[in-house]
DNA sequence: GCTGAGCGA
């Protein structure tokens, strides 16, 4: 969001740079006008590349997994990609010693209900970077949306 | 630099 604005005052800056050079009858303070103009219809003309203002979380039904027996060597990222392959995957945290900064060998996949329970049902005991990997719902912290009652 | 069961600051 705030850098958003700040991109749009930099173009901003520029255009109206662009502008008091292509015309040099404009004053400085219409040029800016003008180049604020411009990108505000640049920005309300293309609001998917613009207005997403956070990444393409899944907002829904959604459960954490604990996933066990992890190779030491594997990244945030790929188990993102592995889990996403069967839902919306929230968030990746993979469980690393705060001093040491060496890893557990675990971590905690929070996706989308329907997916968590497909993703515990394939990936439990798959074959993963030569490791079997332990998929199971996490112990505390159910679901963020679907409250006990 | 290492290890192998583990539920997170």
């Amino acid at each position: 969001m705030q850098k958003s604005l700040l991109i749009a005052l930099i173009v901003t800056v520029i255009g109206a740079v662009v502008i008091h050079q292509f015309g040099s009858a404009l004053p400085a303070y219409a040029a800016f006008i003008l180049g604020a103009v411009i990108v505000a219809t640049v920005l309300s003309i293309m609001p998917n590349s613009a207005s997403p203002s956070s990444d393409a979380k899944y907002v829904g039904p959604t459960k954490t997994l604990y996933v066990g027996n992890l190779p030491y060597r594997v990244h945030e990222n790929e188990v993102k990609e592995l889990f996403a392959k069967y839902g919306p995957v929230n968030s990746v945290r993979l469980v690393r010693d705060r001093k040491t900064g060496r890893r557990k060998g675990f971590g905690f996949v929070e996706m989308s209900d329907t997916g968590a329970d497909k993703a515990l049902g394939k990936l439990n005991d798959y074959s993963f970077q030569e490791r079997t990997l332990k998929v199971r719902e996490a112990r505390s912290q159910e679901s963020s949306s679907d409250r006990e009652q």
